[in-house]
DNA sequence: TGAGTTATTATGCGAACGTATAATATTGTT
DNA sequence: AACAATATTATACGTTCGCATAATAACTCA
């Protein structure tokens, strides 16, 4: 009896790696890391696990590009709205801060997956160092927004005021955007960027809600 | 050759019952899941193997355990603070925001171990349920110091006030604890906690910073 | 169309995992 | 001092893990 081979296609290399760096990334926000193994992660993508191998050379390689991805992602979700005209400069730090606390930046699956990374950030010194990054790279840019939104409307500002001011709003972000993903149902909706903008505002000094005090 | 056995002690179910969490939490925050195996928990914990299903069923059950253990922990911590005498009710409230914000409170292990759990809220429902009543208790006993306070100074405040004023000041403190423990080079001394009092005082309208405005 | 490339499958291997069970050391009781 | 109870060790079992390698199907291009 002739031996049966599965039927397949040949894809471009490209096409693969997204592949297996998708099914990781929703294994790992589904079931965590026990879950995510070789096996089960090349099931997913529809191959056979020996693939894996061919286009990473260890799990941890395929691990951390997932991750990569992830934040890069998540970030650039969050700045998309950038791009769109704003009628002043605080209305554009308010859609920035209104675009992190509303989906699809809040979400049960991102803070499953940066709980996850965060996690590995401890004990993997490269996935520190893309933490430490990403941190930075979006706190800078709040800071940026909230600077030119102080001087458009002609209040003081010094650069460690800016650096704490911009600390503070991450920090209420970040909070905000934690519980609103982790707890779905504990807020109602709208509610968690109305506290943000308002909380936001009450740090700079600026009113950043739209119907007014 | 008689075979040689390990000598050892008995002690109490309670004593290794803590031992084994301890050895668990240690392993947890240290190097994650993937470290934290029976064996290695038995040989931090001094004993061997076998004894974890002694006293635990099994091995989710001994970290269920050590998970509550540590929430449980982690709020009694910051809370320890409230024992003391305040001069006044904002003051409360301030001593009640810096621990929450300076060590032993903010430490890479507690994060580690935060995170983790996070993770598994995902999918244990028991976790679920553990995390939500956790954050409920804080943030509850968050908003009943920041409503004593307002009302000491004589300020406005109804239910839906005090609701949105506790996820917010209850947000920038996760926020501040998270970014400060996540990165321990990333602020200076006492910074962490000088912001957060800012910021929870510029949310609720009130001057909580000892040196005046 | 046929040979060469390589993407992909299939199978195997050693290690480590969680769990189960039997043997033994330690302690309290009479 | 002997016995009962159980805390603890020691060992084994089946499974699954990540990784390695050989066989084969699919595609490219002369």
């Amino acid at each position: 009896m002739p031996q049966t081979r599965k039927k397949h296609q040949r894809q471009t290399p490209g096409f693969r790696r997204q592949a297996l760096i998708d099914a990781t990334l929703n294994l790992l926000a589904e079931g965590g890391p026990e879950v995510a193994t070789v096996r089960v992660i090349a099931k997913k993508a529809g191959v056979t696990q020996g693939l894996i191998r061919h286009y990473f050379s260890t799990k941890d390689d395929l691990i951390a590009a997932a991750y990569e991805q992830h934040m890069t992602q998540m970030t650039e979700a969050t700045s998309a709205v950038l791009e769109q005209p704003f009628r002043s400069h605080s209305e554009r730090l308010a859609g920035f801060v209104t675009a992190a606390l509303t989906p699809p930046v809040v979400d049960l699956r991102n803070v499953g997956l940066w709980a996850g990374f965060l996690h590995m950030t401890q004990t993997d010194s490269r996935m520190q160092r893309v933490h430490a990054r990403t941190y930075r790279a979006f706190r800078d840019r709040l800071e940026r927004l909230i600077v030119v939104a102080l001087k458009a409307a002609d209040l003081p500002h010094d650069p460690q005021m800016s650096r704490r001011f911009a600390i503070a709003c991450n920090g209420v972000i970040d909070g905000l955007w934690l519980e609103g993903s982790a707890l779905p149902d504990g807020f109602e909706r709208d509610e968690l960027s109305e506290i943000g903008l308002q909380s936001v505002g009450a740090i700079i000094g600026l009113n950043l809600n739209k119907t007014g005090i």
